[in-house]
RNA sequence: GGACGGGUGGGUGAGUGGCUAAAACCAGCAGACUGUAAAUCUGCCGCUCCUUGCGGGCUACGAAGGUUCGAAUCCUUCCCCGUCCA
């Protein structure tokens, strides 16, 4: 592993290094500062939370850039607590909307939470991890606790914010419960009793929130630390599942390998630092090498290919992936492990229906078209004739390609 | 509740009776090229059949009916969405 994290830092000022890195802002930071020195003074942890409201059940690679951050302080030996929204999650976080969110269904909640969970663990420390569930609280309090907990902000703060400035603007409708939604995250502030959490930069409002409920509850406020938006595999708009521009952590290793070596290369330096635990300086050395000619920048992307899959799924499964890139797009051969299918003996199979039966193509015109377009290979020769028969009579074994990543060894049997 | 406006292929969106399986753009796929699954260029891009052809059949423009030789385009009813008024 080329795992740099450091486990324990002696002096606050390099705890303080490790920490900002790729952070957007930390608010205020002479306050982490100050709460770091008590913390080693007192030999105290940190409480440092994270909250996440388990609206998909999947997360990629965007969604690590705040987890990872949370994952510093735990190097560190702070105490990381995730937070899990079953509660706000049915309300629905009206940042960034131009609508209101269609609010979740407890099941839908519950079975996020879980796989969400099964992934979070990939980076954080499941032992070392204190897991909680806002409902915990929140569906305890009492009317009077909410009009009280409603009491101590102001519409007029709460109007400030984009998204319901815009709304109101463009006389779209706000729902009343949609003010809630910072309020009552920042129970979770309270409840907590944090010292830190840890956002994405479009929740800074929701953050600066809980630091003055915090204080209006007679806590002190927590340090707000945002993490930038993590830019999508296509260099322009933000990662996200719905733009299909995102790498899942669970993907196939091959799969991840590749989406990472598809981002332009400039992009690359924005994923050492924000998806990585490469300290700032290594990287600063990387960029300089590339601008110098002395690493390519293929080189470099491959390196952070293997880094983030390394991270996920382990070292093993990082080389593999590099070492079939390599074989598959820039040598053109198969890969060294195509996955096997194998069939039954039996009467000749069309090879574009064979194609369509094998899930290598969606449809029968589909699978003529790639053909056509000499996109099918048998063992290494380009096939012509869609109609062209396979014979499946007697045992043997060949290499179907479709396309330029799908592979099949066909065992007849 | 009322008044308008609108629902087209994965997305945006053109099309107001035949030349439209439906412009254009995006996405996707293949080939060439390349350090790359980047960029660029070329082609493809509903399903299906075969005699692979500027071929045949089927399905498609919110839903159901209707007018017509012929409808995404006209009519009727219904459903849904948006804006404004209350």
């Amino acid at each position: 592993m080329t795992e740099s994290a450091p486990q324990a830092f002696k002096s606050v000022d390099d705890q303080l290094a490790y920490l900002k890195k790729g952070v957007a802002e930390i608010i205020p930071e002479a306050d982490l500062k100050a709460k770091l020195e008590h913390s080693a003074k007192t030999g105290k942890p940190l409480r440092v939370y994270l909250g996440v409201d388990p609206t998909a059940p999947d997360i990629h690679l965007g969604h690590t850039v705040v987890l990872r951050k949370l994952k510093h302080f735990q190097d560190l030996g702070h105490t990381a607590i995730f937070l899990i929204g079953d509660f706000s999650a049915m309300i629905g976080d009206p940042t960034g909307r131009s609508e209101t969110r269609p609010p979740l269904s407890r099941e839908e909640v519950d079975a996020n939470a879980k796989t969400y969970l099964a992934q979070v663990f990939k980076l954080l420390d499941p032992q070392k991890t204190e897991v909680r569930y806002n409902s915990e609280w929140l569906d305890k309090l009492s009317s009077y606790e909410i009009v009280r907990l409603c009491g101590h902000y102001r519409l007029a703060r709460m109007l400030e914010r984009e998204d319901f400035r815009s709304r109101l603007a463009n006389a779209q409708p706000i729902s009343v419960h949609e003010l809630l939604y910072p309020l009552l995250t920042a129970y979770d502030a309270v409840a907590l009793k944090s010292d830190v959490e840890i956002g994405a930069t479009e929740q800074k409002f929701n953050l600066l929130v809980h630091r003055d409920i915090q204080r209006e509850y007679g806590l002190p406020s927590e340090v707000a630390v945002t993490m930038p938006i993590l830019v999508g595999l296509d260099g322009q708009r933000k990662m996200s599942k719905s733009l299909g521009n995102y790498v899942g952590i669970t993907e196939a290793p091959d799969e991840i390998f590749g989406k990472i070596m598809s981002i332009p290369d400039a992009l690359m330096w924005s994923y050492y630092e924000l998806v990585t635990d490469r300290m700032p300086a290594e990287i600063t050395a990387l960029q300089a090498e590339v601008a110098s000619g002395k690493l390519h920048p293929m080189d470099a992307k491959m390196k952070l290919g293997e880094e983030i899959i390394a991270g996920f799924q382990g070292q093993d499964a990082a080389q593999k992936a590099a070492a079939n890139f390599q074989r598959v797009f820039r040598n053109r051969q198969a890969p060294a492990e195509a996955p096997v299918h194998k069939l039954p003996c039996g009467p000749a199979r069309k090879l574009a229906a064979l194609l369509v039966e094998l899930q290598l193509a969606p449809s029968k015109s589909e699978a003529d078209r790639l053909i056509k377009q000499r996109g099918v290979e048998i063992d290494g020769v380009a096939a012509e004739d869609p109609r062209q028969d396979i014979d499946l009579s007697q045992p043997r074994e060949f290499l179907l390609r479709a396309g330029k990543k799908k592979f099949l060894r066909i065992i007849v049997e």
